[in-house]
DNA sequence: TCTGCCATGTAATATGTTACATGATTGT
DNA sequence: ACAATCATGTAACATATTACATGGCAGA
């Protein structure tokens, strides 16, 4: 149940429209939780439906016309519950450790190649996330002087800045764990389940 | 299209019942690859159906009886194909990243507590992986000495070890990084994004 | 025979993905 | 007029989750 929390949150930052939404959720938003435009668009209709969002501009149901949404205030109670309540963590699902488990069965045939594209992918991510970090929050978060504008935005600052470094982190991780895992692959690059 | 090579793999390793497989998915294979017996049961219908997989013991369709299924060539050779082509790793998509931008919105109320509790679980399948891993891969592994079987079983455990390792690298890194929040957040409990 | 557990399954719902359809606007 | 693009949507399907239903078997 994530995906109307996503959306309320987006809103919440900026009122915008099903597309606009969409291009967020293929940039920062995305980079934590990932939506179709679809998605969006049949979310977008719950979420006004159960009243915790409204639809500004325009009384005109047409097709092709732009719909801009703005939160109300239901649905930042909402958002807010949300925020302050429990929800485990998920178990790890990736195709990739599954493959390279069924590949102990079968064999690795043409497996250290797409390790070294994943590898590839993930220096990329990382690449861009070093790149926002640095034109998003350059300077170290600074003890709270007098300069730095009002305490909250301080501390929304240091909460995105946690988002992304957990982008970061998980990046650096895969960059790690695909490095360890081709240094003994390339000494053994066909499949080897014997006989 | 995991799940039925997850099923194809954990059946090759061994020919289980559905009810097996699905406490083998809350153990070894649910460390990276989870799934309800629920899911289990219709994928193995339709594996079954599809000619790559065929149950044994008995001809005797009666719903409480323990069914077997084992692979046949055909699921053998879908799951070696389905290895060596080409997926591109999923874009993160976690609540708990996503409650954080959230609450940089509408303030952190509760979050700590929720970072201490995920710490902890994080803590606790770390200790778990550790324990796993010193009873399933004691020894580092040794190159290869004429005392340790045949090839194909050393490179069959020096890959699902590195699976193992995967699980620990993102536990760990989920312990850091959520002391790292931590350690930022006990300075300013409440929520605090001002009016 | 009753209780509890093993084992397989159905049904309903929620969520996510892929392909396609339609209207509006802008530039040529 | 036409093409390209913006913008919103429908439909069909695939996958995942939750709750419940049914039968078999073993022991008190």
């Amino acid at each position: 149940m994530s995906l109307p929390h996503a959306i309320l949150t987006a809103l919440l930052e900026r009122p915008s429209s099903g597309l606009e939404l969409t291009r967020r959720f293929d940039r920062s938003i995305g980079y934590f939780w990932s939506a179709t435009h679809q998605q969006i668009y049949r979310e977008l209709g719950r979420l006004e439906q159960s009243g915790y969002i409204r639809a500004l501009t325009s009384a005109r149901p047409a097709r092709g016309r732009k719909k801009e949404y703005e939160v109300l205030p239901a649905g930042r109670e909402e958002l807010t519950g949300w925020v302050s309540g429990r929800e485990d963590p998920k178990p790890v699902r990736d195709p990739l450790l599954l493959r390279m488990r069924a590949a102990a069965v079968v064999g690795t045939d043409g497996l250290p190649d797409e390790l070294r594209r994943h590898l590839a992918l993930h220096e990329r991510q990382l690449a861009e996330y070093t790149d926002i970090e640095a034109r998003d929050f350059a300077a170290e978060p600074r003890e709270r002087t007098e300069a730095s504008g009002t305490a909250g935005r301080t501390e929304a600052d240091r909460l995105r800045h946690l988002v992304l470094r957990a982008g970061m982190d998980l990046e650096r991780m895969w960059v790690e764990w695909l490095t360890e895992a081709l240094r003994g692959a390339s000494a053994a690059p066909a499949g080897s389940d014997g006989p």
